[in-house]
DNA sequence: ACAAAAGTGTTAACTTTACACCCATGT
DNA sequence: ACATGGGTGTAAAGTTAACACTTTTGT
């Protein structure tokens, strides 16, 4: 019996949920888009499997991997017995373009709600893993993780906006991120697009692990 | 490789979490109380190997699992190498009653903070699970399985007070419970203790899956 | 009659919602 | 000057928290 590890890594642009996937060379589903995965070797952990095979993709260890999900359909994988167990793990867009060296021919960024055809279960995974995140990004934890520095309120919103899946006051949605005391402004403003610029924040040192929204 | 599915099975009685345990009769760990376990076999899910392992032990099938955590240290079964995937359920103390053919030398329910000498890493899974559990019984679909019917709001409000680890007042409670509109009066009432009977109460038919406190 | 546990209502503090105008920048 | 998006305050409604006495049963 084969075990693999499965990643769903995350990121956000524009308010936007985007996956990683890369594009299989070799059958079955060849020219598919799958989700970093690697069999379970007898001498290494998951933790450490799914930490390999996303490193050999994008070239980022250390990422904070959360396990999600296992997929064990006896037909999943039509070569052989293959159980999957899926990992998430999220990434600021920043850290994604000082490591734009990959080939976008083979791996790239799909926004999830457009994806390209993909190989397997990994719809199921993905679909599974979107669900597991959104609960995750409403943690401070998690957002410190993909806004980590010089963020504006609006981006956030925007992000909740689409977690939540329905608009929120702006005034109110200001007033309650600010009382919770989790983040600070850094005195700069964001600058380039049109309108007033946004004032520009970070999270403090020690975030607690706080539910908001 | 191999793939063990691991239950926790939960129940309640005064208040008091208590899980499922069947003792070890061959080695390794012979004499240490364990969960139920089973190797995945090829033509079967995880699923189906974890409600065949229960069944095995209680007789009793069709209990709606949910996974819960993995564990794959490489040395955590000192004979090969298995990798565990834990999954949890719960199960209302009338219903164990009326299974109670089983023989208690072999298979046992014991409260969660005094447990016997534990096999394997199950002190992990079990504090794992445990974990898991307490979020979940916040949940009415969870509630609603281990309180089918005729329940008092004080014992519901025990359980709270052990998962939230402080006291509830009486009064707050009871108003936040019902407003919920989850429950309805059965007109009985609970007998045979001290003082003065409770109401019983029954989950009303579709109840949401709504966090409550 | 007494002990034990359940049931009940009111008020103050806090949180959430709804809502409209002004401000800083780019074109 | 105008279009675009960001920033701000207040009042009403709803929710939560704090609190003490009465009721029903068993002994």
């Amino acid at each position: 019996m084969n075990i693999e590890a499965i990643a769903s890594i995350f990121t956000i642009v524009d308010g936007k949920f985007k996956v990683l996937l890369f594009r299989k060379k070799t059958e079955p589903y060849k020219g598919y888009w799958v989700l970093p995965n690697g069999i379970v070797e007898k001498d290494k952990t998951l933790e450490e499997t799914v930490e390999e095979c996303v490193a050999d993709k994008i070239g980022l260890w250390k990422m904070d991997y959360e396990q999600c999900d296992t997929f064990s359909a006896v037909d999943r994988n039509p070569t052989k017995r293959v159980i999957g167990i899926s990992f998430i793990s999220i990434i600021d867009s920043r850290t994604i373009e000082s490591h734009m060296n990959m080939d976008i021919d083979s791996v790239n960024w799909f926004e999830i709600d457009n994806l390209p055809k993909i190989g397997y279960d990994h719809s199921e995974v993905i679909a599974s893993s979107v669900e597991t995140l959104k609960w995750k990004i409403r943690n401070s934890w998690a957002l410190k993780k993909i806004f980590p520095s010089d963020f504006t309120l609006p981006e956030i919103q925007k992000m909740y906006e689409q977690v939540l899946g329905h608009e929120l006051d702006r005034r109110n949605f200001r007033k309650k991120f600010l009382k919770s005391d989790l983040i600070e402004e850094t005195g700069d403003k964001a600058s380039g697009s049109n309108g007033r610029p946004a004032k520009l924040y970070r999270f403090k040192e020690n975030v607690e692990n706080k539910l908001l929204f």
